[in-house]
DNA sequence: CATGAATGAGACTTCATTCAT
DNA sequence: TATGAATGAAGTCTCATTCAT
């Protein structure tokens, strides 16, 4: 009988969002059910509900967590202050290790988004986000005259999370992932060619 | 009590997956119960187990009849042998009638796959068909000198694929549709630029 | 497997109603299972579940018709125009037909408002009725001189009413029929000797 | 974290029971949770099961505690060997302190004694054991003159108990204070207008 | 002894599917 | 054929009780 507990509590609470997370964005929201949670974690159901009082509160939890973890990695690469280093393999596979089946995890967030106003709030703060401090970027660059004053900077913004996006949906849909990195690194670079003084 | 079947019974089945469809899209699969997709049609839930014998199967069907609908569309843009027309507005327009929230399909589809093999097997179908007739287009193009000849095809059009899912997934989000449409048209013709000769 | 409904729908709820009243005054809410009604019905669980939201719902259905009921029984006696109709063994009698074991109802009911306030208006209204009733009819008679005039019609009604509640009480602890019939008769005449002219 | 044993273990015994019968009887049984207990003690719910070996157990104690403490003060007012000094405000008063919602423990107790051969037994002895003395009282006055002969004892010792434990019940269900003492004050001078000689 | 995290039986509820009418 | 009431498996959540620390 382990404990969901090493030694603290907040260790715990981390560990079941961590592995909550992880079951969720492989099987979705719907497929994950609290004794499987509880079972990868050698805990008793009961358990879980000392942390989080239901299962749709530790999916919001799962998610805040994921998205602060992310927004750290982003952050590094925005604080390079250049697009270039978010156009490399070295970007793609950090965001990976990091957000690996978020597009699902979006998708059924989505879905629950329509009945969960606190759920709402939170996710599109988290996107927005995203999409904000990109803009910031490009819009600093493009003072120093690092970006043609003629890009958009929102609807670039905007296509690279899709990109981005989409092709994490690609290797949720099984595509290799060298072949997805491939092609992160390749379309960035025409589209850097372009909008790059 | 309108009867499922107005006069033939392949009718019948159309409207009930078209309103399936319909409803699996906004909702997802889990929140789709069959009885709201009987109401919808005005009929009782048995009336569609006449036609499907199972949700399930009744899912796959969409599936198809989903990806049927889309090739057209995308044919007709393929059979002009140019990457051009797909970088338009048009383009994008056609397709969000057709594709919209398609990408909660297949994430669906996704998680069903684990449990399901013909399902399986019909999504990796649908989902490689696209990328391989973008990648013979691209390769035909390349023959003709029209797009540069270190391009990688498989890459370009991965990248194209992953760029529409991305931006629907945007749609989705809750992004305008004239901001999404305006993305589109400016990173495909960025691309276009570099790509084609 | 006998069908819930015999007929028609209409009568379906009742006989669930009048099932869930009874087993619900015996053994109290919490200590009835939904399961428990369903298969003293010769049914399954599910099918209450397509005339009843919720055990809490059909809780208060439960008492809404047992409130009905008993002002039926009750406004028979009361139409006499005559506090002496209530003190005999016959309306001790038809009361406990429809009554039985109230008590413990209320009791229960009293706990679920604190939780619920549809219960709990649905509740008072039907207790303030009663009282309500009761203090007319005397009012009327001490109009008609048929009750001393320095009787307070409240707290007489008030009496009247706790003293049947008590004997119910009893009734349900195990207390013999023929003996709380007897207290009643007794007692009430014992009052009615005092309050009528 | 203060201590369950402040001194004694006794003491401690004590305590437990007096606010388990505290929340018992404003909630009831089943709303009533060990945590809830523990935590209005400011102890830990383990602490309890070291003074009880169950909820049920403890439950028994608790009626058991109640029932002595209400025994004080009834025979007190038994001891002054006349029913008129129960038909005053002042005993009604007294009463209140002890028995406050007694009526829905009492039925709570009736649901349990289904279930539980010691809790029956506890209960139907102290329940009849308030009858017995109260029949006592009402034989020896009889003897005395003091109670008209041809009145029943046990009858009308049942009746005052039914009229309390009706009043008590409306108490429970938010009637006012000073009208329930009033129709006990009332009522009694009823009645006992008639029996006393 | 005390603590409170963990357990797990058990209750409510949902919903795809069946089947008598 | 159509209907929709009934079924029952499966999932979420609660809470008395245990037990390692």
């Amino acid at each position: 009988m382990p404990k969901v507990v090493p030694e603290y509590k907040e260790q715990a609470r981390e560990r079941i969002i961590e592995q909550a997370l992880k079951m969720f964005s492989e099987r979705g929201y719907h497929h994950t059910r609290m004794t499987d949670i509880a079972s990868y974690l050698g805990v008793s159901k009961g358990a879980i509900y000392q942390y989080f009082e239901s299962k749709e509160q530790l999916f919001i939890e799962a998610i805040r967590h994921h998205g602060e973890t992310r927004a750290a990695v982003v952050q590094r690469f925005l604080d390079t202050g250049s697009l270039k280093s978010m156009s490399t393999g070295e970007f793609f596979d950090e965001m990976l290790q990091v957000r690996l089946s978020s597009i699902p995890l979006n998708v059924d967030l989505f879905r629950e988004m329509k009945r969960n106003d606190v759920l709402r709030k939170k996710l599109v703060e988290v996107a927005e986000g995203w999409g904000r401090r990109l803009v910031e970027l490009i819009d600093q660059m493009k003072k120093k005259g690092e970006v043609r004053a003629d890009v958009d900077s929102s609807s670039l913004s905007r296509g690279i999370l899709a990109l981005r996006d989409g092709l994490y949906s690609q290797l949720m849909m099984g595509a290799e992932t060298s072949e997805v990195r491939e092609t992160w690194v390749d379309v960035m670079s025409y589209i850097m060619e372009v909008v790059l003084t």
